[in-house]
DNA sequence: CGTATTATGGCGACCGGTCTATATGCGATC
DNA sequence: GATCGCATATAGACCGGTCGCCATAATACG
């Protein structure tokens, strides 16, 4: 990580950037080069096989960041719920910071390459995996059963995805907040079916 | 409608399927054209504003295709889950048919376009509202507080669409069952809010 | 000073969307 | 009946931009 060259970097957050708002198609290498600055010829020095490692490096990337937030979120044991209302809120700042243009970091090029790009599918499962992971571990803490947590923490990391759809879509961050709200309708229950049995 | 000349159909139903498996800008019209049998000056003939005009078309096509299938599922006054199961299970038969290349069938390219084309944002906006307004509608039927209703339509929607994601990345229909049983709880406590103030 | 490594600019083949010019069918008119 | 005109329908060619690679320059090092 720290022996990466200058521009490596440069290069790969750009195209994070740019992946997320318009896709892995729509945007050219020499658009990356030049919002990154870097110099044309560096691109197949760094990545020598080409776009294709690029977009799955900016996806492990975009990965990385959102996992470090969420641990960051987490570290002083917050129940899920709080973890997932936290990051909403940062998310709907950014949103509204880059005027509906930042969607999920990784969805876009996720949904065109799927069926495309073995490699890509398989960093996505990945990253949403340890997404899931981190909320599953907080919610287990707090004392839910723990297939349980797993599945709401899945489908808890579904509905952010949703409802990043319905923001960019919508121009409002108000997706945002009724997810989080429903999120923490889902964590409760999770936790009473812990407690009494089945439902109350 | 039924004016419409023959090929212009086979060209907007190509598109539909090919932008949904690999997004807009990765799908060229030359390929729309090969899938569709039609040839190649007929584009422009029957879509004048080209590339962009075919995308918008494919959305509202699209959109009404799913508003009739939930229209239908709701016909017979289903409870707002029951619509739900009912239509995650046929979304999941055509994923597995694909082999998991077909998600959403407007969520790619309205990633890609979102913060391009506002008639294309505002079209897949509509989208949504429409599949949200016939939840909405069964819920009412069923007694809840018509706010609350079309929040948690809103809120199922978006967990749809994350769902439909998950399963594209982890080549199974699992995220669309978790989704379904989720969606249950949600329209069940938003009923138990309307009878007993607010939380049991 | 020579060699190996790092880093870079430019070139070429190719494919994209777009448009103009042409064919085809058919009813009206002389 | 022949010709004209119009709407429908189509094929081909254009221009621009794309990705990918190679020849070359700058740097580090023995």
């Amino acid at each position: 990580m720290g022996n990466a060259p200058k521009h490596r970097q440069a290069i790969l957050e750009a195209a994070v950037r740019l992946f997320r708002q318009q896709g892995y198609a729509a945007t050219g290498l020499s658009e990356i080069l030049a919002a990154s600055g870097a110099p044309k010829g560096s691109l197949y020095y760094y990545f020598p096989n080409g776009k294709a490692e690029i977009g799955l490096a900016a996806i492990e990337l975009a990965a990385e960041k959102v996992a470090a937030t969420l641990s960051a979120l987490a570290a002083n044991g917050a129940r899920p719920e709080k973890i997932v209302a936290r990051y909403l809120d940062m998310v709907g700042n950014w949103m509204r910071q880059s005027a509906y243009a930042d969607g999920s970091p990784i969805t876009t090029i996720v949904l065109e390459m799927a069926s495309r790009d073995d490699k890509i599918r398989e960093a996505a499962a990945d990253a949403f995996r340890r997404w899931a992971a981190i909320l599953e571990h907080a919610a287990v803490e707090h004392g839910c059963e723990p297939t349980q947590a797993a599945e709401t923490a899945r489908v808890t990391i579904a509905l952010i995805e949703g409802a990043l759809i319905q923001c960019r879509v919508r121009r409002s961050v108000d997706p945002l907040s009724e997810a989080a709200a429903q999120v923490k309708i889902l964590f409760r229950e999770t936790d009473l079916r812990r407690r009494c049995g089945h439902s109350c």
